[in-house]
DNA sequence: ATTTAACATCGTAATATTGCAATAATACAA
DNA sequence: TTGTATTATTGCAATATTACGATGTTAAAT
């Protein structure tokens, strides 16, 4: 196997672990932290920033976008990417509900 | 490779990656939402819920209680696993500094 | 002492993720 | 159009994760 069986979980529970997973690289987590320092960014920085090679920069990227992150405007030939805040905050407030409803009742 | 590369980045960075791993697999937030919900509950209880085999859930729960999130007290010849809270709420709070540190500027 | 019940661990197969080099695509400049 | 700079995509190789059956382990019951 090796495979989640997304199927037999509720929506809630998919979506905290969908969102959770764009967290879990370290290279992921540092680029949101530097995009989000910067007032403009291209590509070309975040890989001298992180030390990960171009290609793989730009597939923790294409993550963190699919997760509806990023804003990007483009200027000339290189990209801003910029952090889309009311998306970031909706993943906070998501997660936060989990942890709240979360309670523990024993020990 | 495969392997993320720990070593590059900080020990703050590597702590969010780190705790966004235990909730990025769907059972494992089940799971945690299970136990929260039962005055007391034992792994198979947990596997008829799920639906996965018990080898498996008492592996998620290896990632769960790595990180701290188990309050186990053993019961004649089952376990109780319970939420770790004060664990819990500081993940969350870990979490949570980090995405209030974390604000665009740009766009 | 045996059996039974509840979980843990091991071994293994299947799939996912990470990372990079090479190559493509895109947009501007000359 | 040709070149150049920037980012995306592709195609691997290496490692990690997920899942499960089989087997251990432990503690209570018989």
């Amino acid at each position: 196997m090796g495979a989640s069986k997304v199927d037999i979980y509720s929506n809630e529970i998919n979506e905290i672990a969908t969102i959770a997973k764009v967290f879990s690289h370290p290279a992921r987590v540092a680029i949101l932290q530097y995009i989000s320092k910067q007032e403009a960014c291209i590509c070309n920085d975040i890989v001298d920033e992180i030390g990960l090679a171009q290609a793989t920069i730009s597939q923790h990227l294409k993550v963190i976008n699919d997760a509806g992150l990023l804003d990007g405007t483009f200027e000339g030939k290189s990209l801003c990417y910029c952090l889309n805040v009311n998306r970031f905050q909706e993943l906070q407030s998501i997660f936060n509900s989990f942890f709240n409803q979360t309670k523990s009742n024993c020990c």
